[in-house]
DNA sequence: GCAAAAGTGTTACCCTTACACCCATGT
DNA sequence: ACATGGGTGTAAGGGTAACACTTTTGC
């Protein structure tokens, strides 16, 4: 960091914008809202805003989410995407946009609480191809979707599709919506049990879904994330 | 993205921070410039500046590359790290920092034309253990190096740090010095040469270093990216 | 009983790892 | 001749992929 004249550094305007992934309906889906003014006016586009002149940037993304999502944090996974600011990516100024890749279970009350006055999942491959997002944000879209399938690789992220306590089955089928693949269920059951560290037993089972009945499981060991100090 | 009063948002400087990282003696190294002024002053940091209100981001980090360390884009690989918005890591003012990743060869002319006054290759390891980094460099550059490692793993990326024509010992080198541990060389050549798309032989040998002459490669087949049109 | 999904066993294959061994140069 | 690093061969072990098979429910 060099020099500078406090009085004399450009102004910029900063937002944060959602890449807010979901599965449903067996396929990947993101949570869009519809311009209601221009530029761009009636075009899909990124939930997201500006961020507060004394406010944290994680911190603005999660008040973005849950102000045009209904989302809490407790519910989600959230991480930093990258950043935006080519000079003409806002016809009306210089904006610079964090953009976050949020990713979320499929949700029994779809987007309650909607700050914005038309918010709906809209499948990925569709939105993607049609092109039609408003600013930038097709591109980003498009690198949140490959961060997304890439994490799925070599994290436990997978499970942030899940609900809460969710079957093998379950985690299966949301690995195969965001790849686009078939996986063998004998093989993916023995990977995800026989890796130390991801699954967590609940000791229910569940019938949900037909057939056997299937173990439950928690993405984490809530005793190994103990709720600060209990007394 | 909201709709919004043009005339109500809040301004915010922006900067662009360099983690450029290099391997120098056997070891992972940094680049760090000497502060001259406070803050932090005389406290190292990293290499970084201002955006200017017509510029691109990259094109931001590419200008701040040429100016403090003299390195240009064609030497080396640049990438987007993350971006730093804590609303007190500046003690003046909101600053929101895009920091970008640099991976250098290393110089023959050790950072030439370089702007800051006071600029050296300083170790990793020693840097970040002893804490007294500017601002939330530390931090920075602890992502930097996480990220650095965390590609040599399934890019090709570890060429970055060598010069245009390299041999597999010297490649070697590079990913035991960034990841501080020892590679079976037989092992190591066979894996390289045997991943296609990785190295490209050039049919020249050197003895640099000492032993059999070795074969030079370079990272990328040039035919493969012609200069746009030729004819 | 039958369909459906869960879960286990088994085997072939591939990639990694460890290390014996040979190659081609400088001194 | 010898040291030095380059490069190949080979065999053991671990993980993956393919698939036969058993388990336990709902209907």
């Amino acid at each position: 960091m060099t020099d500078y004249d406090p009085h004399a550094y450009p102004p910029f305007a900063l937002t944060v914008d959602l890449v807010v992934l979901t599965v449903r309906d067996g396929e990947l889906q993101v949570l869009l809202v519809r311009r209601g003014v221009a530029p761009y006016q009636g075009r899909w586009a990124l939930p997201g805003g500006f961020v507060q002149i004394d406010e944290d940037l994680r911190a603005a993304a999660v008040r973005e989410l849950r102000e045009e999502t209904g989302l809490r944090l407790d519910d989600v996974h959230l991480e930093q995407l990258a950043t935006y600011g080519a000079p003409r990516r806002d016809p009306r100024m210089r904006v610079v946009s964090v953009a976050w890749l949020v990713l979320a279970p499929d949700l029994p009350s779809p987007v309650a609480g909607t700050d914005a006055s038309d918010a709906s999942w809209r499948p990925v491959d569709g939105t993607l191809s049609s092109g039609r997002l408003a600013f930038d944000h097709a591109s980003i879209l498009s690198d949140g979707v490959e961060r997304a399938r890439a994490k799925l690789e070599y994290s436990s992220l997978g499970a942030s599709f899940c609900d809460d306590k969710f079957t093998v089955g379950e985690l299966r089928a949301a690995y195969e919506a965001v790849w686009g693949v078939e996986l063998d269920p004998r093989n993916f059951h023995r990977k995800v049990t026989g890796t130390p560290g991801f699954l967590v037993e609940t000791g229910r089972t569940t019938t949900r879904g037909g057939g056997r009945p299937a173990m439950l499981y928690t993405a984490r060991d809530a005793a190994l994330n103990p709720p600060l100090l209990r007394g």
